[in-house]
DNA sequence: TAAAATTACGCAAACGATTGCAGGGCGGTC
DNA sequence: GACCGCCCTGCAATCGTTTGCGTAATTTTA
């Protein structure tokens, strides 16, 4: 029914090696020979099987990619780059939803272990020691997470997270509040470290979370906020962001005249909310391709020794809009 | 030095054929030889080789999921369930964005064929003549396309385009505009003709597209239905719609003030938009479940023969937010 | 033009599982 | 107590490629 090589050989009237070996390595091959297997393979409508391939070869040509949450609009952008960047080097990508759950995470690396040719974990949530150990298994890569032996790149959150403080201290905030993100999240350290060692003797910080990073979680912190007595709020991301500022506007207190509101990551969502939100710029489609460049590259050497783990970082920017403005006595 | 069969084979002094029975027949083994493989499986870490198997089996577990563009906020809601309920029944998923181009689309397929059991094509731009000939050579599954003979599930935008037309007439709208979706879109046409059908004499419509759905398009397009003297508009999807609303604030056009607009999807950017946009709510991730539901079950029997589509449809409806309103001088 | 070097291609053994077939052991029946 | 049948497990072919090895064919060199 499907067509194999076997079937081409036998259309070419030569042998199965050669009809392999006009694919895999055409210049070995004299032009006439070649010419007449391709003719052949055209005709019969032949495609290698991958499968197949892949058992002898030991490469499946397949990526793994586990995010944390798809429909956090974070991820698509960055999957979006992925996959083309794969597609152009012939490789496909499984995606994989974690759901925001360590434990599954581990498992969905496992689970795709023996279907692909290394995976790349997104905003991983799973310890460090964990990942050093599954990374003895199978090739691993990371976005927003930095290890030694693991190639990985990062979006420079400190960089603009600093930017951000400087932003809010330069228009007179000194009372400021830090929305935490998932507790296991990289990213989630280096901003709060940021935060505090910007702030340090200039202005307070509270810290609240940690909070699952979707809307939910930042309508359910507005009131705390409110109560925190800050003027200026920093959070983990945009949806955290956002659904603080739903959750401030339906308590009543406005954005940004009482309360100043900082995202994270540009998503879309930052330019249509009300008030636009003032957000980093995190470039997620550059980490998408990025990271399965150096995914790709690390797999490439087939003695393990001599593989090199590359990293890079991402500049990250602020971006100012409308959620930010002087604290509310400035004028006073 | 990753532990095959046969290793687990010579751990549990048994044969090959015994361990993997030990996987996929456990009743016909004697319980304690069953144990005694299970355990040495165990013992050394073994996990069968998907690709192995496949390559006897002839099935992957492997589903293709293709999508017009993934950074189209109403894919991953779909596909997060795809990806879910696939991996609950051990499947996983290759993601593939075809960038809303026919050729591409066709040529993913073409390119998954091999290492998949079959894909499912989410709002599909390629031609049912096309799809056919796809769909013999590998099952497919449509989701907003219908076609006999192909599993496929649909939301119900007709009735949905129905309710938001009935909306604007009873506001007192006589001057609509539908603007379309990309021409090859099933669900385009589906709008489109009810659009029609549901004003017939009552009101006027006035058509403008075929466009890209995203923002910029809709954006663009804000100046044709400025002077298109309309006072109410359909936009194909969200995107659009919120596009269009942004061009139209940049033209001094009030919304809903001068002009209502409807969008369709009920995406994240819905809520957010301001005004709240008004627009067809459909169940995507319902959709998502149901398409690889559908999928594995015609799948499901060997001989293609038997096989049966499976159809399903999804109900929608309308959501009323702030983007709509009476026309301008309905108080006159 | 013969020997040496190279090239082109066939042969067959993998890769890691699945599965129809068959044999050995054991219990039940007459 | 011999025979039949079932249950359990081993044997070996198979899935569609790749690839090291060898040999025949061709080209280069002297």
């Amino acid at each position: 029914m499907v067509v194999t090589i076997k079937d081409v050989a036998k259309e070419a009237q030569v042998h199965m090696s050669t009809v392999s070996r006009a694919f895999s390595m055409p210049h070995r091959l004299r032009p006439e020979t070649r010419i007449k297997v391709l003719e052949a393979a055209r005709r019969l409508g032949y495609r290698p099987s991958r499968v197949a391939r892949a058992l002898t070869t030991g490469r499946t040509h397949n990526i793994g990619f586990i995010v944390a949450d798809i429909a956090n609009p974070f991820f698509p952008p960055m999957i979006k780059a992925a996959e083309h960047a794969a597609r152009a080097r012939d490789y496909h990508l499984f995606i994989a939803d974690a759901s925001e759950d360590p434990a599954i995470e581990t498992e969905l690396v496992g689970a795709l272990a023996k279907q692909v040719d290394g995976v790349v974990l997104c905003a991983p949530r799973i310890a460090n020691a964990k990942i050093e150990r599954l990374s003895e298994d199978i090739p691993i890569a990371l976005v927003n997470r930095k290890m030694a032996g693991v190639p990985s790149v990062t979006m420079d959150v400190v960089q603009g997270a600093r930017t951000a403080i400087e932003h809010l201290l330069e228009l007179g905030h000194r009372r400021l509040a830090y929305v935490a993100g998932p507790r296991q999240s990289w990213t989630n350290t280096q901003i709060s470290r940021t935060v505090h060692s910007v702030a340090e003797d200039r202005a307070s910080v509270t810290v609240l979370g940690p909070n699952t990073p979707n809307e939910n979680a930042g309508f359910t912190v507005a009131d705390a906020i409110a109560r925190a007595g800050v003027t200026a709020v920093l959070a983990y991301n945009d949806l955290l962001a956002i659904g603080l500022m739903e959750g401030l506007h339906n308590l009543g207190v406005d954005v940004p005249g009482d309360v100043s509101v900082i995202g994270v990551d540009d998503t879309v969502l930052a330019r249509l909310a009300r008030p636009r939100l003032t957000t980093i710029v995190v470039p997620t489609a550059d980490a998408g391709t990025s990271a399965v460049d150096l995914l790709l590259q690390y797999t490439a050497s087939d003695d393990l020794a001599a593989r090199t783990a590359g990293h890079v970082s991402l500049p990250t920017q602020l971006v100012v809009r409308d959620s930010t403005a002087p604290p509310p006595n400035s004028a006073s």
